[in-house]
DNA sequence: CGGAGCGTTGAAAGCCCTCAACGTTTGTGG
DNA sequence: CCACAAACGTTGAGGGCTTTCAACGCTCCG
């Protein structure tokens, strides 16, 4: 397992997060982990990859509602509430370290400090979903693509997954239309008038950020509510 | 307080989160309580009335990405963040009670399964924040507005606030744009064939629901993600 | 009684979607 | 190595849902 960043784990607690994980896995790309409504028995730590949480809509579309990275938790939410509304699935391949919730139990009870953490974990989830609001309610199909690769890149740097303004990002222009809300046609244009534009650059799972200043701008984005500057979730040491 | 429901929580542990609290306030409608980045220092619990969090956009208009009821911990969120992403307001008249952060320590440290349920109540916050996320990406306006007050008679009933299918909601049209992501002339119109297909009617602070199960298929709405059958976090005994 | 906020309605414009076609890339089997 | 299919990306034309702009009525409150 690959810690990255800083973390509020003490070493000790890194030890115990790793000791509780009962195997490994790796994932096929579109691959789906779980489905809504499952019951829910061990909780999944994303080592490497992309991995997704979705709904879907009637109309044969899905909308993506959190997008998970290296590093990131990805259904503790279902610890505590037994079952999940949502489906869980990769979008590429990816590897994961699954915990069986009985162990999260012996955690809770034993290591209150790391208790915190994982609570605090799933309260950045909460954040992103809220940005995700924002970014789907209140900006248009450009904002929404400058907003949401800001975000990513953001993200990816912060456990070392970017190079520079450049980061792989392996999704197709379906599912960029898929967590935001619009369709493949239209992100095809954005995505068009963005790279004509001298913001951004996002050809054959490269995204190539060429203009932050104008794309922050454009998409209304202000980083804070990452808090990555207390110390991301960055996975067991 | 008036604790409604059923709950997780044992006698002992609702005096617990009671003699947490430090004091009661009222609140006028339309009042902010907390701003983006403020330092939080105390949590609270929404006795009666509606409050919302929300983001502020460029052009004037703002997002809510949540509404809170009766029996809501409002910003337990700010507790493990220790400031907030977002802005926290009454719509309605409120009174709320608040619970110094020092005390949820303390709670945390002594009293583990109220602090599970704690952290359960954040969960469901992020259900909500989800199922918000999909209504506002895959939904038409017409079924945006559906699935909201359905949402919303379904967690007003769990607490004892509707009649029949009926209930109190002070909101105006140009709050439920902001918490659909239209605008306030267009929720005019929807609202308007709602009334006259037979669906719903919303006039002068109450809105009825005429028929259930079309709304339903209108707003895709099922309600498994409000977790009721389970034990709502229903406020402090 | 005046004003402000809210609700209602119409007309026109704009953003995004739908439908359709075609080019490009990728992966697979012969 | 090539042929082929499937998935993905690209582009155009037309239509629809929602917004914008504007005006007016209603209610409530100072």
């Amino acid at each position: 397992m690959r810690g990255r960043g800083r973390i509020g784990m003490t070493d000790a607690e890194k030890d115990v997060l790793e000791q509780s994980v009962e195997r490994i896995e790796k994932l096929p790309a579109r691959t789906i982990l779980t489905r809504r409504g499952d019951p829910v028995s061990y909780s999944t730590l994303l080592l490497s990859g992309v991995m997704c949480r979705y709904m879907d809509a009637r109309d044969g579309f899905r909308q993506l509602v959190a997008l998970q990275v290296t590093g990131d938790f990805v259904d503790l939410h279902g610890y505590p509430l037994r079952r999940l509304d949502h489906d869980v699935g990769t979008l590429t391949e990816a590897t994961i370290a699954l915990i069986p919730h009985a162990r999260v139990d012996t955690i809770l009870n034993e290591h209150p400090h790391l208790a915190r953490l994982m609570w605090r974990s799933t309260l950045l989830d909460a954040a992103l979903h809220r940005e995700w609001i924002f970014r789907i309610g209140r900006l248009d199909a450009a904002g929404r693509l400058a907003h949401f690769l800001l975000e990513t890149y953001h993200r990816l740097r912060a456990v070392g997954a970017a190079q520079g303004e450049t980061f792989e990002f392996e999704l197709t222009q379906q599912d960029l239309g898929e967590a935001l809300g619009l369709t493949s046609v239209h992100v095809n244009r954005m995505l068009r008038r963005l790279r004509e534009g001298g913001l951004l650059d996002f050809t054959r799972g490269t995204v190539r950020i060429l203009d932050h200043d104008r794309l922050a701008r454009l998409g209304e984005f202000d980083p804070d509510y990452l808090y990555l500057e207390e110390g991301q979730w960055h996975g067991a040491g």
